[in-house]
Order: structure tokens, then C-alpha cells, then sequence
DNA sequence: CCGTATCAGTTAACCGCTTCAGTGAACCGC
DNA sequence: GCGGTTCACTGAAGCGGTTAACTGATACGG
């Protein structure tokens, strides 16, 4: 009994079928040989119990079979969804999500990058910390990329997922300025302190437009971390009525300094987010929250993405518009 | 100007240097060559902007540098903790983790796992939805394999992590018999129903063992789908005065569910989780949980893995207690 | 001073599959 | 009945590395 049984090749499967080995490779994937003979094939390799080498046919033909999927940071509640998704998506398709994480480090992503082109990988769904790298320029050229959330610069991508940030401000800023609340903290989070996705930007301007005076911090994504900050803010002199949160996450983590400070949400202080995060609505008070439709987001990438790879590409350029989901955690200032 | 430049290979250095490939690839690896020629390779390399081709090296050597992570389901929260932990954990190893999901299909995550093989990871971490499996021992024969949750059945893997489910349900039903309750709803996940995972043979024999009455029943890990089973167990005429709840996503269908009936918890209904997830501090009110220390148990298989694969093994099994967490949703019966 | 290690490299055979160019044979229209 | 296609398949050259076996030097112990 061998200990590590050897796999049959497609030559063992060639001399079983009296073929060439060209011909079994051919026949596998049904081109260029008769019916007959590929069932003759097929038979024969489920009999030696045959299975593909992936990483033979990857260096042969320059092809993986694989898409990979580059993070930013798989902490973030969205991007663990666009893992989950991609890899649901695959089923039954032959074809794996090789999922990545950058930990939140431009220079680590980019060598990701890298590692999947070198991979093989036959697409590539990113969503760039630095969308301004010309490597992503350069993969764009030899491989299908869809970008989710900033459009690459230079280089032709094969799509582009992008969110409306700008529409998202609007949505918070102005409910906000509709109960009346002139002085806002923004909580942004550091995984949008790119040079790229200037929400704070969007955020200034509108401040500007809507005679509102807004405080921009920088926060982590984790809410126990986030409290920190939040309880700093929230601790200033002249407390804001309101606190916008770039994410629920953020969000959360200025619930729990309120409750450390014993202020009332949103009898004190009004508390937005932004994500539409599952728990949002089961918290004490149901966070209100832009909702940008991450579900949406998921499946639109994932579509370009294997629409793509499958060489019949669509539509290059989705926008999905954000929503306000309004619950009870904003009211009129104190 | 080439569309797309092809990368320099190994021949090249070895023209450009003088060398035979195989001295370069020595060379590169730091074996069997004079520190004076690693450096002129090295030199040479840069020079020509060579990166090893990862595909290339893995058909000719079996091996690729990843370190598979099979997960059950990337839905699961403990789950995703896990595909964060082992990126996190590889970051400036030059290794890589190769995340794979199963969606909660055990025909898929054997599929995944042939797949893996296939693709010749250094070594594999699962949570196997069926461990007794025969696939795990083959595999275990040829690679090092850790398993979480469940010992695979059969071959010797690698390492084992395991969270001891007796004990976390002995915990959370002497506390819930220590405030009073005697009959007790429970909802164990669709994830633990798996003949191996015996969790309601535990809870039976606990309930036994105290003098308890209890109704097992099986929820969906989404919090959302949970609370229509939630609303059945609480609808029923002889209402429980506790819920017990497999996970806290689940308990998070119920808190949902008890809101949705206008019941108060834990004053109507106590209800014990399992996971000590981060938001369940958050929740009104806080939720008791059994803390059974998943960044704990990420961290001991990452540890397992890599001190497997780099061919230093050291503890093969490794159990963590779990502990309960004690909040406020679990108070006295009515 | 000889037999034997050791070191630094070389040669060539793979790893298992794909693919390009080529070869008969059958088939086609005219 | 002949030139031209199409079809089914073969042969062999890769893809870009690794590695076992071998070769000369050089070092070393006795």
C-alpha cells in the first residue's frame, strides 16, 4: 500500500485510450475531438481516477482558473461581505476566489497584487487604498481588474464599482441640518484617509453649502478602539450635537461612549453611520445609517468580474446610489 | 513599446551573469553557491527586474508557499476571525493564505479541499463540516493539516485546535440553573449539526444531569432568518424562561424576536449566547455569552500551521477552556 | 602524498499540461 | 476527378523553475 498514491497523468490516460496525450487534453475540455472520443476519454480518466493539475495547466496555458480578490482590509465588515460573495458567486462555476488580505497596508496590497499576477489569476477584483499606483495600471492591461469603490487611474479596466460618496454626505449632512443640528463631529475612518476618497472633502463642502460647523477626526474601524475617540469628542467643551460616523462600526463605538458618559442617543447627541451594517437596526436606540447598498455592490462587481473573464464584457461602469435609512438614533439637538 | 513586457526568467539571469539556471536558482535561495555569487545573482536579478514565477516553482518543486484556510462557512463570524488571523499572522513570511469557502456545503468543502491539494498548499487549516471524512486522513498523510473544532478521524494530522463544547454548554446551563430555569429553549446552529458535533448530546445529557426540561431546536446563523424560528419558540404555549442560543448571532434573532413580542429580557426571558462576539457588549441589554476565546483558538492553529510547515512541530493538541460571560440578559425566571 | 570529504557549479531530466504546426483521411463543390 | 476545406488527431516544443547526479577543485587527516 503506497503511502502517497501517485495521481494519474494524462499520459497514463492517453496510453489507457490508445491516444496522444495532446488528444486527452483536448478531449477534457470537450474542443477539437469527436464526441465519441471524448467520451472514451472520460470514461477512461474516471476510471484511473484522473483529476487536472491545476498548477500544470497554470504554467501551460497562462491561465488559473482562478479570480483573485485583493482587500484592503478584511476587518471591515464589507469587505468580508465581497469575500463571502465573490466565493458564493463561484459555485458550481470550476472557478475559486483566491482571497487576499492587505491588512490595511498600501505597500503590502500592491505586493499582493503582484503575488496574484504572478499567480496567474485570470481576473482581479480590488479595492485599492492607492488607486493612484501605476501598477494597477500596468495589471489592467494583462488581465481583467474591476475596482470597486474608486475608479484606477490610467489603464483600462475592465469595470468599475464605484459608490457615491458624495451622494452619501449629502444624504447624512442634510438630514442632520434638517433637525436642526449646527455643529457636527465627523468620525471618518482610516481606511478612507487615501489620497483618493476625499470624504472629508464632500464632507467640508457641504458643511460650507448647508452653514453647518464640522470637526473632521480620523477614528479606527474597530469600535472598541473608536470609543477612544469618541469619548474625546464628545468630552470637547462645546460637545456637538450630533456626530456623523464614516462607518456603523465607528458608530458603535460612540454608542458605547455615550453610554460610558451617560448621554442619551439621541437626546444629547444625534449619531449617524454609514454602512447599514445588519446589527445597526438591533441596537439600542436602531442606528440611522446611510445604506450604499453593499449587497448591491457584491453582486455588481462580481458580475463585471465574470462577465469578463468570460469574455463577453458588459457594462464597465456601475454606480450604485446610496440610501438613508433613517431609524432613532438622530433627532432634533438638545 | 511591448504591450505587455515579459518578465525576465531564471535563464536570463543565468545568461546575464555567467551562471548555469540551476547556479541561479541555488543562488537565489540562498543554498549551495558562495556568498559572493548570491550576490551577483541577487545584483543580476534586480537589475533585470526578475521575481520568481510562483507557478513555475511549484510544479517542479510541489510546493507553493500558501497555507490553505478551508472554511466551513465565511459567514460565520468566528470564521472570518480565523481567514483574518492566519493573513495577519503570514504578513512578511513570504507566505500566503489561500482562503477557500465552503458556503456550509460539506460535498464542497471535500471538493475545496482535493482543490487545495491540488494546488499543492504547504498546509491546510480547516473546520471540517464532517470529520470523518475519509479525505482528511489521506490528506493528513501528505501534508500537515490542522483541524479546528473537531479532531479529523483517522491519519494523523498536524495539529488539532479544539474548543471544548461540554464544557461551554455545561457553563451556560449550571448558570441558567443556578438563577431558577427549568425549562429552556435551545437553538443550536445549522452549522453544529453535523453527526461529529454533538452539541445537543451535551445539552441532553446536561439537562439531565440538573433536572431540566429542554426543546432543542435548529436556527439559521443569520440573525435575521434566526428570529422567525426565535418567534416560534417564544409563541409557544408553555414559554420557556431561557433561551440558549448556539451562537450569538442567533441570540441576536432572539433579542429581535423578544422585541418584535413586546417581551423584556431578561425579565420575561433570559438569554445566554455563544461566541462572545464584540458586539454582544453593545446590545440592550448586554448579552451573556460563553467566551470560548476564538481569537485565542486563531491564534493557536496560525501557531500550530506555521511551526508545522516550517517543519518544527510542537504541540499537536491544543484545547482552550472556554469561560462564561456574564452580562445582563439572563436574570431570574418570571 | 594519497584517499576522501567538501564545496561550488554544471548538465540534463523532469514537473504535467497546453498548444502550434503538421498529417492523413474524408468531404465538398464544380 | 481534382484542388481546397474541414476534421480528428499526433509530435514535439515549450511554460519556468527544481533537483539528482555528476565534475573539478580545493582542503584535510593520517
Amino acid at each position: 500500500m503506497p503511502r502517497q498514491r501517485k495521481r494519474a497523468t494524462i499520459r497514463e490516460v492517453a496510453q489507457a485510450t490508445g491516444l496522444s496525450p495532446a488528444a486527452v487534453s483536448y478531449a477534457l475540455r470537450g474542443i477539437q475531438t469527436s464526441e465519441e472520443t471524448q467520451e472514451r476519454v472520460r470514461a477512461a480518466a474516471e476510471e484511473l481516477g484522473y483529476e487536472a493539475h491545476p498548477i500544470a495547466r497554470a504554467l501551460a496555458s497562462g491561465r488559473s482558473g482562478m479570480i483573485g480578490l485583493l482587500c484592503g482590509s478584511l476587518e471591515d465588515y464589507w469587505q468580508q461581505s465581497l469575500a463571502v460573495g465573490i466565493g458564493r458567486a463561484l459555485v458550481g462555476r470550476d472557478r475559486y476566489a483566491l482571497i487576499l488580505d492587505a491588512a490595511g497596508d498600501p505597500a503590502r496590497e500592491l505586493a499582493l497584487a503582484r503575488r496574484l499576477r504572478d499567480q496567474r489569476v485570470d481576473g482581479l477584483i480590488v479595492q485599492p487604498l492607492d488607486p493612484s499606483a501605476p501598477l494597477w495600471a500596468e495589471l489592467a492591461d494583462s488581465l481583467p481588474v474591476v475596482s470597486i469603490g474608486d475608479a484606477l487611474h490610467g489603464g483600462r479596466s475592465a469595470g468599475e464599482v464605484v459608490f457615491d460618496n458624495r451622494a452619501g454626505v449629502t444624504l447624512a449632512m442634510e438630514h442632520l441640518h434638517g433637525l436642526g443640528h449646527r455643529r457636527v463631529a465627523v468620525l471618518t475612518s482610516t481606511r478612507a484617509s487615501t489620497p483618493d476618497r476625499p470624504a472629508d472633502v464632500h464632507v467640508n463642502a457641504e458643511a460650507e453649502r448647508l452653514g453647518m460647523a464640522v470637526t473632521v477626526v480620523t477614528a479606527p474601524q474597530s469600535w472598541a478602539e473608536a470609543t477612544e475617540v469618541a469619548l474625546r469628542v464628545l468630552a470637547a467643551p462645546d460637545r456637538p450635537t450630533a456626530v456623523f460616523c464614516f462607518s456603523d462600526s465607528i458608530a458603535y463605538g460612540v454608542y458605547a461612549a455615550t453610554r460610558e458618559l451617560g448621554l442619551s442617543v439621541p437626546g444629547d447627541v444625534s449619531v449617524c453611520g454609514y454602512d447599514d451594517h445588519p446589527m445597526s437596526g438591533l441596537l439600542t436606540p436602531p442606528l440611522t445609517t446611510v445604506d450604499w447598498d453593499i449587497d448591491g455592490i457584491v453582486r455588481a462587481a462580481v458580475r463585471v468580474m465574470v462577465d469578463a473573464v468570460d469574455g463577453r464584457p458588459r457594462r464597465r461602469r456601475v454606480v450604485r446610489p446610496p440610501s438613508l435609512c433613517i431609524r432613532d438614533s438622530t433627532g432634533p439637538p438638545p
